[in-house]
DNA sequence: AAGCCTTTGTCCTGTGAGTGGAGAAAGTGG
DNA sequence: CCACTTTCTCCACTCACAGGACAAAGGCTT
């Protein structure tokens, strides 16, 4: 099963090969401009990537003025898997050695019936997905899980949300069911680098992914690296108080920012309004779908409701207001809004500016763009394959 | 006047020199054994920063049962100046090279009289130490200022308390007036490189550095590497909102942690207690020395003053709902509280853990020290002069 | 005191990484 | 057909580094 024998012998080429990746070259000439090293220890350094097969030269590009090139670039039957396996929902890609997606499958779920029964339905997209011709087996997979993992090991840790992932081996449990090499990262970082890598965030160093789904949690860019803090925790900003003697939370404490705006809350808080005759658009809703979720909140919103406008503003006061503090510790070059609620779109976005912009420093404010992220429900997988292509893509 | 001429010439001198200098060897086999190389190599690289004068070898050490080593040692001559600048008072340190504290002086001072008046002031601090014969001259300095400062280029901006000191060249101006190599920092970021070098936070990769003073800021330290953020004002906490609709800040907002506790905020309150009659001991103290300082409130509480020691609680109870937050997001390894304020000492410190304890999720809290720092008013002069000495110490 | 062991430090040679120049290969444009 | 550009290959030389042999200098045992 196993497919993908080599792996790069030294920091050159695993630079070659992570510039092929991202678009940097695809020519001998174009990695010498950009690597520096010598014309001739740059031949040798491609001739044995060639030789082990991770790039193949095939064809020759159009002249420029010169001697045609050859074209350079990664084997073109590598295939990588990306895994998102959200609360209520699971996403599952493969994308080819540029990250690139070349097939998406997104199926309802439940983290809580625990990883054996997950696994087995993520195994069976996977082989939907290889059976349709997309790929003959995967070189590695990416894993995000919602909760906290221990990532050397790929082990989650105190899931809140996950009872029965606490210290599963999700890394070695999936890399002998897939014959592949696996690494294991909280979701939210890897939205962070889904964006990182193709999306808004593009080119930024140091940056924050805010994702708003079933819960809420933030990915940490620093110097071009993700945070994960010691014990894989950071960016759980879910439970940072955000109404002093608030609503009573999940977690124990009261007034967590979780337990006043996320998609659950959101959903709980539109059928509150309901039941208090607050929105006959709402209630119609909830009447017709026989309940209520974030999507019909962000409908009803679309269509002008004002309770709904409502809930989404005071929602986004409530997170804004956090990230303004976030901001402040953190001083971000950009702040990436993403996740399912993102339906709520720039209602969500104006609140969630207006207390960020009001309540940080100018210093730290002035030039900081705060944007919904590019890349929607694709960041998480494109951010899964980045992890295992980052690992396989560094020396042995 | 420039003393030290040479700087290592590749990475292995540079890791070399900052063995010696951290205490991690003191011998040629002793350095062998920490770093990854071969004894003939590590010769020539030892000969030649012999050859520079950067280090000496001079008598012989005991034996341990063979030949006898060398004693290999930084230059003796070397000497680093650090320097600490405060709203209300400054610093000044000689240090030799591995950055023990030779001379230290502390004066009284108003950032607020700008750049020019200061640095009359440091200057003739830093002459007065040469001229005890601690020093023929300075190899380096490094300066901390209160407030954000563009790192590479050593120049504070839009600094809140320090009026005048905006965009002035202070690595330029100071590197022209000692004749050595300058570099500039926060004064939080400082603290915390030196209770990351010589303090408690010795081989911890991730921690947060909480300085109290007559401001509050924060060092954030991520994978060993101090994180300033985009444009320098990273661990700005002072302004984050701790109390909703709080009291009014200097930064036109309300609620800010800073304007509910910090060393002015606490003489503030501590004056208004004494006004509304809640502390004879306080008022006793305000008339005797003319007025009420942190440090009186310190005294009062260490008396057993109960008004006292309710200010301190609560100061440090809000310091500790901000600091719960920064550790749910930032997941830190260990929390060192530093300042002038560490005189409140136990008080403080207990209401913060209790916050923080209570607030921030288990798997972050579970195995988290929070501590006062170690070094006292010597962190900062230490932290600047390691800020220099890993400067010099690395590869030109 | 002799002999043996340990530790420290030096010397020398072989290997492989890497540079830079010469020049071949393959194109364009006049 | 010639001049010029770009791409790619080949080769000789330099330098970094490892690893073994060996010298220096001590301690311990007998």
């Amino acid at each position: 099963m196993r497919r993908m024998t080599a792996r790069p012998a030294n920091a050159h080429q695993a630079r070659l090969l992570k510039l092929l990746r991202d678009g940097g070259a695809n020519s001998r000439a174009q990695l010498g401009d950009q690597v520096d090293l010598s014309r001739s220890k740059l031949a040798v350094e491609v001739d044995r990537l060639l030789e082990t097969g991770l790039i193949v030269a095939d064809g020759l590009a159009a002249s420029r003025g010169g001697r045609r090139s050859h074209n350079i670039r990664l084997a073109p039957n590598l295939r990588f898997l990306g895994v998102d396996i959200g609360a209520t929902s699971v996403d599952v890609a493969v994308t080819n050695a540029e990250l690139e997606i070349l097939g998406h499958l997104n199926q309802p779920m439940d983290v809580r019936e625990g990883p054996v029964a997950v696994f087995e339905q993520v195994l069976s997209m996977a082989a939907k997905l290889r059976a349709s011709g997309l790929a003959e087996g995967f070189d590695g997979a990416g894993i995000g899980v919602p909760g906290p993992v221990r990532f050397p090991e790929g082990v989650p840790v105190a899931p809140p949300i996950m009872p029965g992932w606490d210290g599963f081996p999700v890394r070695e449990a999936l890399s002998q069911e897939l014959g592949c090499p696996v690494m294991v990262d909280n979701d939210v970082n890897l939205m962070a680098m889904g964006e990182m890598h193709a999306g808004v965030a593009r080119s930024v160093g140091d940056f924050l992914c805010v994702k708003i789904g079933t819960g809420i949690g933030c990915g940490i860019v620093a110097g071009g690296e993700v945070h994960r803090g010691v014990t894989g925790s950071a960016g759980d900003i879910g439970h940072i108080q955000a109404v002093p003697d608030g609503r009573p939370c999940a977690c124990g404490n009261r007034g967590c920012l979780e337990a006043h705006f996320s998609g659950a809350a959101l959903a709980r808080d539109a059928v509150e309004a309901v039941e208090q005759g607050r929105s006959e658009e709402l209630a119609a809703r909830r009447t017709a779908n026989g309940g209520l979720t974030a999507a019909d909140v962000a409908a009803a919103a679309a269509a002008g409701d004002p309770t709904a406008l409502d809930l989404i503003r005071e929602g986004g006061n409530r997170t804004g207001q956090v990230i303004a503090g976030l901001v402040s510790f953190f001083n971000p070059g950009l702040v990436v809004i993403g996740g399912g609620v993102t339906g709520l779109g720039h209602t969500l976005l104006a609140a969630i500016r207006t207390q960020v912009y009001r309540q940080s420093l100018p210093l730290a404010t002035g030039n900081l763009p705060i944007v919904l992220g590019e890349l929607g429900p694709t960041a998480g997988v494109i951010g899964a394959a980045r992890l295992i292509s980052d690992h396989l893509f560094s020396p042995a």
